[in-house]
DNA sequence: TCAAAAGTGTTATCCTTACACCCATGT
DNA sequence: ACATGGGTGTAAGGATAACACTTTTGA
């Protein structure tokens, strides 16, 4: 560390894919150590722009192509990183959203040290699909009870007093359930001490210490705050611009595209409202193709229509709650 | 210039107050040279996180505490840089969005070398509230026409042909204006060197090969775009968060609150329609209190209910069209 | 013939938009 | 009395949410 007000930039990206009914996001290192964000350094020396490196890097590390990609957030309190400040200089982390399709063969991302995983894995508490997760009654709710009875009317960060913030995140007693709040659910188990990333801050692992199952997989440094930081903006975004399309094939039926957004979004959306959605909103048009489906009768094939980028300001699927 | 991968990190805010139904941009150096964003070099080992050394920066340079403040972006290619890319090290700048209370005596600003300025006059285009701004028709859309008549059918970083992207931007034949695409309105000035700016990356001005007026007034470095930035995320999250409340006093009345609305916006609302959207919101109580007018009938006076935050998720004024 | 998944038609409800009108004060 | 801005009621239109039902294939 020689000039005193210089950092290194660290790039990380939460890359999506959807295969199927499981959003999936890629990892490195797989196996050895908690999993990692493909992630790298900017020298402005050798790339021109953030995005141009921050694309580079992900080549090279997981040999993928992504398409779409998005800047996040830049987190400069790396108190959360497993290394000590004190080793080389202090990192500055962009965290970037990109988007791709599933890749044919795993086989080439194996070679590179990369998969996909799902990405429930590391947030079990986010997937509504099938049923409230059980993980929220049987340890989160209760783990949080405890936190907010230590201290009532504590104003933590936020300026609201734990209670609230646990209602408003959780959707306790009243409060709905708001699937873009992702960021906001991990930070308050953070805070809680419930999640293991907290204990490297120096926080007590209440997780630990209660000896409760530990809340979904830990990846390492602040690699699973992006990706709570990913799935919320996409899980926003997918309301108001068409991205879903980033992770079809060319060409797909209605119910692959509604099952891509049950996937991402955690919960599942009204058939018929979904389908009038999309016609309304002329994001798709036939093929003329049909596939010869997997049971039952053959669905249609649909295309993303392109125009409507140029056609209308913001073209999304504004599902509301059904 | 000594490790390879170290840059430096400049933060920039963009402090936004309203006066009357005049929203302000705090600059400094004001009368000499162009103006700028309060700014200021992050060093690690001064400050804990970015926030704190930004509100440290903006303390130091404005002697003034800001209130709410967001994170808006992180510009890494600084081609856009006043300063040459050889001297000294590299800058990646972070842009933020603050909020305050218009000071009540500007004195101490001006001894700090800062003044609030109005934000429209650095984006005139930006101003429909009395009516369609007239550099529109005068300067903007025939340069445009002219720009997209260059190369009809290029398509330009974004993947659209430069005659669609004008028409979704500046809302012409058909499409809507809409008020949050500041940026990118910005940055189709920019790419088409209508803005002073662009000369700076090494494009040619068209602005003073075509002798047009100056299209608002220019800032120092990359400002201008973070600027746009926070414009941009600042209308639009004044339908989702109750952030208006940040520019008001603590007692204020309704129309005043729809004064600073209109001026943030940049277009005028429908006085019954807002009426009724702020008490469904029940986003105030009245204070008891009214004002004896400037004229006309006394108005109640209304305070902010924080409770709210407590109670609805996502309170905002989520005024549509009128 | 039956299960499974694709696809359609219709209605009740809420929210948005827009209109027109009345009230209280200072000059 | 009248101009000025504050404040309100109510109806038309559109978007949303929810319902139940028909069609086409493979086993």
């Amino acid at each position: 560390m020689s000039d005193p007000a210089t950092v290194g930039i660290g790039l990380s990206a939460a890359v999506v894919a959807v295969d199927g009914d499981t959003p999936q996001i890629l990892v490195t290192r797989v196996g050895d150590g908690a999993p990692a964000l493909p992630a790298g350094p900017f020298d402005p020396r050798r790339h021109r722009t953030l995005e141009i490196a921050l694309r580079t890097s992900i080549a090279a590390q997981t040999a993928l192509d992504v398409g779409y990609v998005e800047q996040l957030y830049t987190f400069g309190d790396l108190g959360r990183s497993a290394t000590p400040d004190d080793v080389g200089p202090h990192i500055v982390s962009i965290g970037y959203l990109a988007l791709t399709r599933r890749p044919r063969d795993a086989a080439a991302l194996a070679g590179a040290g990369a998969a996909f995983r799902p990405w429930y894995a590391f947030f079990p508490w986010e997937d509504w699909r099938r049923r409230r997760p059980e993980v929220l009654d049987a340890a989160i709710l209760p783990a949080l009870g405890r936190w907010t009875a230590e201290a009532p009317e504590a104003a933590t960060g936020r300026d609201l007093p734990r209670l609230a913030r646990a209602r408003l995140c959780f959707g306790c007693d009243g409060a709905p359930w708001d699937e873009e709040k992702v960021l906001d659910r991990y930070e308050l188990l953070y805070e809680a001490g419930l999640v293991e990333e907290a204990a490297r801050d120096g926080r007590t692992a209440a997780a630990a210490r209660e000896s409760l199952p530990r809340l979904g997989e830990t990846m390492r440094d602040d690699h699973r705050r992006i990706l709570a930081t990913a799935m919320g903006r996409l899980r926003a975004k997918l309301k108001y611009r068409p991205v879903v399309f980033e992770l079809m094939k060319p060409s797909f039926t209605l119910t692959a595209l509604q099952q891509t957004v049950e996937a991402v979004a955690g919960r599942k959306l009204h058939k018929q409202n979904f389908r009038r959605l999309v016609e309304a909103a002329a994001l798709v048009e036939p093929t003329g193709e049909s596939e010869t489906a997997t049971g039952g009768r053959p669905a249609q094939l649909y295309r993303f229509r392109r125009e409507v980028i140029e056609e209308r300001p913001a073209p999304g699927l504004r599902f509301g709650r059904g």
